[in-house]
RNA sequence: GCGCCUGUAGCUCAGCUGGAUAGAGCAACUGGCUUCGAACCAGUAGGCCGGGGGUUCGAAUCCCUCCGGGCGCACCA
């Protein structure tokens, strides 16, 4: 409802401005910093008075006189300076709102969003769950704003880091193709090779002869040919069962799995190759250090045109870098590319929504993906180098557009805290134990693991729930628990805003009380207790709430501004979408719940004797509850039945 | 050296892309459970918004500069 005001205002504003004046300004809605000051402000005196070379308050004095009156706002008054404040007509917002009266969402072509991109050869660690959780929000505010969105989960099983696990099972551990076969059926395949990546990491520091099977599994890979190979599709295949299945616990499910292995076998690059050489994105190195390469000039990307910093983009055997690969995928994610995957059924969630991943061999499958018209790459901020000269490749081949509307999602990382470190044995030298923070190798097999992560938590919240829930069977007990214990994961992932390192510390992340998940479940519940505690049927609100009743109730200064609270929900979810901040949705979610937390405390809704008073209240509970839902759906925190 | 990010309460962070008296949570202190459940609430205390210049009606926010911290800058991904 407060979205729906906030348009009609702003674009009658913007037309009398243009009419009057001559001039086209973006209308900004403000909320006054003082309620007794209305309900919304507008500075656009202020930003008349730069083109106009006037006095901002004669400005506001002559735009409250000449401007129509407006729908739903009853009076104006210049303050300050030169602000204009706007008083709303109470009854006829409270009417709009209880008739559920909301922007028409816009439609633009389908956004892509990808993330998660978890290299499949290890158990997934903290900084992962930042990527995806980070992600799958954003996927839900977009949708929720009535967006189309495809999600895609990159897996790159056929790079180095999977081959490091091959080459530890194979030449390490001498492990058969069936031995690898049975482990990799057991639980815990991810566990196991977390610490087999670590030691032939490890192992290639004191045997530099050794990283001769890497090229040899690497090669093997590429050729699809052998025990090598068919070692590494096991490996790949059953982590990304491991990972989904990780992911599926915080509620983050995925479309399709693009996948390297088809990007080389269905000749992506290839096609890319063609395109690139044909624009002249890309030349042949006749000299310098680089000589015999293709290579992307610095000056595409950087603001440099020093031949040293030019990119590889083909190496002089005649293969392909990554970047290569990665700005043949993001053509096809826009359709540039004029080649398809083929597609086979990956998987069925339990919810029946099927994930599909890329495949060579043509099926009937009668699904399309990519060819979208707008790219979010949700990655971490220090491949944000790379990124950028995927962009320069685009722009290079002439697709202005596109390069545009590729967007890098970027986030910082997730280091851990000093006193984590200690937790977890892991050495520290002098220098780093004065930091902030500490930055972990996951080729060092350091780092905490998604799903321990995960267990802890949910055993946190066990031990609150069964001391309060001693009557509830143990399967409830635990089911609220783990709700309880993702909605504070994701919460705690989503409260820092994009370009704030998280110093991860478990002390923090295990806490359920203040800024929380938990805080804004338990307002949420509580919303929901009273509504279900109300004897009788709850009445018919749109029948018995008339504008009569309204203007009685609202002359409460107190419950005016609980409703205006319990209405902003769609105009939250515009805001952090043009920030490009799911923090904004995180933090919005949990102002609201402070909000109805203050208003639980304030009244008392099932001993009200007033029975129109008691309407009311109880109106507004239901408007809170339905509010609460919709934002913790937004943020994907699932309710617990009690907690 | 070049590029990106960053410095706000004791700690962890917001501050809606220039607006009114800079806000939360944690920690500390004082109170509140026979109430729609205290995973909560009310209150107290705590700030030269890193320093200095500039832009203007107005700066935590934009520009310059200095100081401090982080991350990038491969024929790895």
């Amino acid at each position: 409802m407060y979205q729906s005001l906030e348009s009609t205002i702003t674009s009658e504003v913007a037309a009398h401005v243009h009419i009057r004046y001559g001039i086209t300004l973006p209308v900004v809605i403000e909320q006054p910093k003082q309620s007794s000051f209305g309900e919304m402000a507008l500075p656009i005196a202020f930003q008349l008075a730069k083109e106009l070379r006037r006095a901002p308050k004669a400005i506001a004095t002559e735009l409250i006189e000449e401007l129509p009156a407006i729908d739903g706002v009853s009076k104006m008054e210049v303050a300050g300076n030169g602000y204009i404040n706007l008083r709303l007509n109470r009854a006829a917002y409270a009417i709009n709102a209880l008739a559920g009266i909301t922007v028409a969402a816009q439609t633009s072509g389908k956004i892509i969003v990808e993330h998660t991109n978890i290299n499949p050869n290890k158990a997934a660690h903290i900084g992962h769950l930042r990527n995806a959780i980070l992600g799958d929000t954003f996927v839900r505010m977009l949708r929720a704003a009535g967006n189309q969105v495809e999600v895609q989960n990159y897996i790159d099983n056929t790079g180095v880091q999977v081959a490091d696990v091959v080459v530890g099972f194979h030449y390490l551990e001498k492990k058969s193709t069936a031995e690898v076969k049975a482990l990799a059926a057991a639980p815990r395949f991810d566990y196991l090779c977390w610490d087999l990546y670590a030691r032939t990491s490890s192992y290639y520091t004191d045997h530099k002869e050794a990283l001769d099977w890497r090229a040899q599994t690497l090669h093997a890979i590429e050729a699809g040919e052998g025990e090598l190979a068919e070692l590494a599709t096991i490996v790949a295949d059953a982590i990304v069962a491991c990972h989904l299945k990780t992911m599926l616990r915080l509620g983050v499910v995925y479309d399709v799995l693009p996948r390297e292995s088809e990007i080389l076998h269905l000749q992506f690059w290839a096609k890319a190759f063609e395109l690139l050489k044909e624009r002249k994105a890309i030349e042949l190195a006749a000299e310098g250090k680089n000589k015999g390469c293709w290579v992307m000039r610095a000056e595409a990307f950087a603001s440099s045109d020093d031949e040293d910093m030019d990119k590889v983009i083909v190496r002089s055997n005649g293969t392909v870098t990554y970047v290569g690969k990665d700005i043949a995928y993001q053509m096809w994610k826009f359709g540039l590319l004029g080649k398809d995957f083929f597609y086979r059924l990956w998987h069925t969630y339990p919810d029946g929504k099927q994930l599909f991943a890329s495949s060579d061999v043509p099926a009937d499958a009668n699904h399309k993906f990519g060819a979208g018209s707008k790219v979010f790459n949700v990655i971490d901020s220090r491949q944000s180098y790379l990124q950028d000269v995927v962009v320069a490749g685009l722009k290079a081949l002439g697709f202005n557009e596109q390069a545009a509307n590729s967007i890098h999602f970027s986030y910082e990382m997730v280091a851990l805290s000093p006193r984590t470190c200690v937790e977890l044995d892991i050495d520290l030298s002098d220098e780093d134990k004065k930091r902030p923070y500490v930055e972990v190798s996951g080729r060092k097999g350091l780092g905490v693991k998604a799903d321990d992560l995960i267990d802890k938590l949910i055993e946190n919240a066990s031990r609150e729930v069964d001391a309060r829930h001693a009557d509830k069977s143990e399967a409830d007990r635990k089911k609220a628990a783990t709700a309880i214990a993702i909605g504070a994961l994701r919460y705690f992932m989503l409260k820092y805003t994009r370009t704030s390192v998280i110093a991860f510390d478990f002390q923090e992340a295990l806490s359920f009380e203040g800024e929380t998940g938990p805080y804004v479940l338990y307002a949420t519940i509580r919303s929901r207790n009273i509504l279900k505690k109300y004897g009788p049927e709850l009445p018919d609100f749109k029948s018995v709430l008339t504008a009569d009743v309204f203007s009685r109730q609202l002359q409460d200064e107190d419950l005016w501004q609980y409703i205006l609270a319990a209405t902003r929900l769609d105009s939250a979810i515009d805001k952090a979408l043009t920030a490009g901040e799911p923090a904004h949705m995180a933090r919005f979610a949990f102002q609201l719940a402070q909000s109805f937390t203050n208003f639980y405390h304030g009244y008392q809704v099932l001993s009200e004797q007033d029975k129109e008073k008691q309407v009311f209240l109880l109106w507004l509970t239901e408007q809170f509850r339905s509010q609460l839902e919709r934002a913790l759906g937004v943020l994907g925190v699932e309710m617990p039945d009690f907690m």
